[in-house]
DNA sequence: TCTGGGGTCCTAGGACCC
DNA sequence: TCTGGGGTCCTAGGACCC
C-alpha cells in the first residue's frame, strides 16, 4: 500500500475525482430505536423516550429530551424511576423485529445513493463516494438524508470524510453541533484540524476505556494528539490496532469498506432469565431453546458447526457465591441439525450443573463453523441419517418461514415456553423466559399488528 | 424485584514437532 | 542427563464495537 502525504489532502479536496483517493460517508440513525417507535407513534416526538435493553434491564437508546433530562446510555432501569416519572419520560422494550425491518428500509434507501455500500450496524452504513469527487459532497449528504427522512421517517446525521475513522469523528462531530445541519465534511486539511482539536481521544473509533487511560498517561488526551503522535509509541501500547488509528485519523486509508456480508465464524445466543431459576430441567429447556435459535441462524448462512459450548452463571450484581462454568462438546462431523446440536448442548449442560445454584443466564455457542456443503463424513457416520436430518430440518425452517418462528419446534424446548405474538411473556410462561412488559407491536412484520388508520 | 446480547480482532503463551 | 533453536497451531483472555 502506498503511503499518501497528509498534505495531499487539501488539494484533493479541491481537484477534480481523483480514482484512487476514497471518500467515504457514515451514515447513522439518530437514537435509531427510539426513532423507529416515534415513527409509528407521532404523539413521542419532541418528548423524552428511552428503549430498554432484554428483560427490561437498562437503557440501549434515548432521545435528546431523554438525554436532556440526565438519563445515560447504560443506566439500570430501576435507578432511574424517579427520573422517569418526574419528566415523564416514555419507556419501551426492545423490538427488534421492527428495528430490523426498519433498518432494511433504510439501507434499501441508501442503496438508491452508491452501489458500495457497507451495513456496519442495525443503523449505520458506510458509503463510498470515491466517484462522486466532483460533487459539492456536503450538499449531497444533505440530499442523502432529506431522502431516508422522507422514505423511512428516520432522522439520520452524517460524516465524510477520507477514511472511516475520520468519517466516524465526523459523524459524531455533526451530531454534536447543531448548525452542522446534520452533515459535516472533513475532508479537508483544515477542517480535520479543528474538529481534531476540540475531539477527545477516548472518542474516536476504536478507543475504548483501557486505551484511553494508556494514551492520557503518555499525555495524549485528543483526537489532534492522537493523530500528531509517535505512530511506534501508539502500535507499542496499543499494537497494531492503534497505529491503524493513527494513520487513518492521518488521512491514511488502512480500513476498506466491506461490501459483502462474511459469514459469522462464531453464533451465540444467551440471554439473562426474567426470574431465577434453580432447576436442571429448567436450564434444559432454556438450553434447547437457545440452540434452536443458534442453529436457525446457522442453518441462514449455510454452515455447519463443529464446536458447541455451553455456559451457565449466576447474577454477577448480586451479593452471593458467584458460579461460572462452561463446557465444550467437539461434534466430530459438522452439523446443522437442531435435534443433535440439542442433545449435545444438554449433555454439556449437565456436566456443569450444580444444585442449590439460583442460576441468572445461560447460553450457547457455537464455533468452528464450516461450509455445510463440504461436511467430511468419517467411515462409522450414518450419512442415511444425516440426510434425514437436513430434510427434517430443512420442512420445519419453511414451515417456520412461513407460519412464524416456533410453529414447529423440537419437543425438548419445552410446550409452553412460547412468549407471546410480540415476544412478551405470557403468564404462567416458565421462568428462564425474558421480561418485556412495554413491547409496542411488530408494525412492519405482522399483519395482525398493522397500523389501523382513521 | 429490577444492571443486554452478539459479534470481531489481536496477542501471549503453551503444546508439540523437527 | 543435558543441551538448543525455530516453527506452527491452538486457546484463553483482553479490548473494542454496536
Amino acid at each position: 500500500m502506498h503511503e499518501r502525504d497528509p498534505q495531499s489532502q487539501v488539494s484533493d479536496a479541491h481537484s477534480p475525482c481523483v480514482a484512487s483517493a476514497p471518500i467515504f460517508a457514515l451514515v447513522d440513525g439518530n437514537s435509531f430505536y427510539c426513532s423507529c417507535e416515534r415513527v409509528f407513534n407521532p404523539s413521542l416526538i419532541n418528548q423524552p423516550v428511552i428503549v430498554l435493553s432484554n428483560n427490561d434491564g437498562c437503557v440501549i437508546s434515548r432521545t435528546d429530551e431523554a438525554k436532556a433530562v440526565g438519563i445515560k446510555m447504560g443506566d439500570p432501569l430501576h435507578l432511574i424511576s424517579d427520573i422517569i416519572k418526574r419528566h415523564r419520560v416514555r419507556v419501551y422494550s426492545s423490538n427488534y423485529a421492527l428495528y430490523g425491518d426498519m433498518s432494511a428500509r433504510m439501507m434499501t434507501t441508501l442503496a438508491q445513493f452508491t452501489p458500495e455500500l457497507e451495513v456496519y450496524s442495525i443503523d449505520e452504513a458506510f458509503l463510498s463516494l470515491g466517484g462522486f469527487a466532483g460533487r459539492d459532497l456536503a450538499d449531497y449528504a444533505r440530499e442523502i438524508r432529506r431522502v431516508v427522512r422522507r422514505d423511512t421517517g428516520i432522522p439520520t446525521a452524517i460524516g465524510i470524510g477520507p477514511t472511516k475513522v475520520l468519517a466516524k469523528v465526523a459523524n459524531r462531530a455533526a451530531k454534536k453541533n447543531k448548525t452542522s445541519g446534520g452533515v459535516l465534511n472533513l475532508c479537508d486539511r483544515a477542517a480535520q484540524n479543528s474538529v481534531l482539536a476540540e475531539f477527545a481521544a477516548a472518542d474516536v473509533w476504536g478507543i475504548g476505556a483501557r486505551s484511553a487511560a494508556k494514551l492520557a498517561r503518555m499525555g495524549v488526551t485528543t483526537a489532534l494528539q492522537l493523530r500528531d503522535a509517535d505512530v511506534d509509541a501508539v502500535q507499542k501500547l496499543l499494537t497494531i490496532v492503534g497505529r491503524r488509528i493513527v494513520l487513518e485519523l492521518r488521512g491514511q486509508s488502512c480500513l476498506a469498506l466491506e461490501m459483502v456480508q462474511e459469514d459469522r465464524k462464531q453464533i451465540v445466543s444467551s440471554k439473562s432469565f426474567g426470574r431465577p431459576v434453580y432447576k436442571l430441567t429448567e436450564l434444559k429447556e432454556a438450553v434447547a431453546n437457545y440452540a434452536t435459535r443458534a442453529c436457525e441462524k446457522l442453518r441462514r448462512q449455510k454452515s455447519a458447526c463443529h464446536v458447541l459450548s455451553v455456559f451457565v452463571q449466576t447474577n454477577r450484581f448480586k451479593d452471593i457465591a458467584q458460579y461460572y462454568n462452561s463446557a465444550t462438546v467437539n461434534m466430530g462431523t459438522g452439523t446443522a441439525s437442531t435435534t443433535r446440536l440439542i442433545a449435545a448442548a444438554n449433555g454439556a449442560l449437565e456436566t456443569i450443573f450444580r444444585d442449590g445454584i439460583e442460576y441468572k443466564k445461560t447460553g450457547v455457542i457455537l464455533s468452528d463453523l464450516r461450509p455445510a456443503s463440504a461436511i467430511e463424513f468419517s467411515l462409522f457416520d450414518d450419512q442415511h441419517k444425516h440426510a434425514q436430518d437436513t430434510k427434517a430440518m430443512n420442512v420445519m425452517d419453511a414451515i417456520n418461514a412461513r407460519m412464524g418462528r416456533d410453529t414447529l419446534k423440537v419437543g425438548a424446548c419445552g410446550a409452553n415456553a412460547n412468549v407471546n405474538a410480540s415476544g412478551a411473556v405470557k403468564i404462567g410462561a416458565p421462568a428462564w423466559t425474558m421480561k418485556a412488559a412495554m413491547r409496542t407491536p411488530c408494525y412492519t412484520t405482522r399483519w395482525q399488528d398493522l397500523l389501523k388508520v382513521g
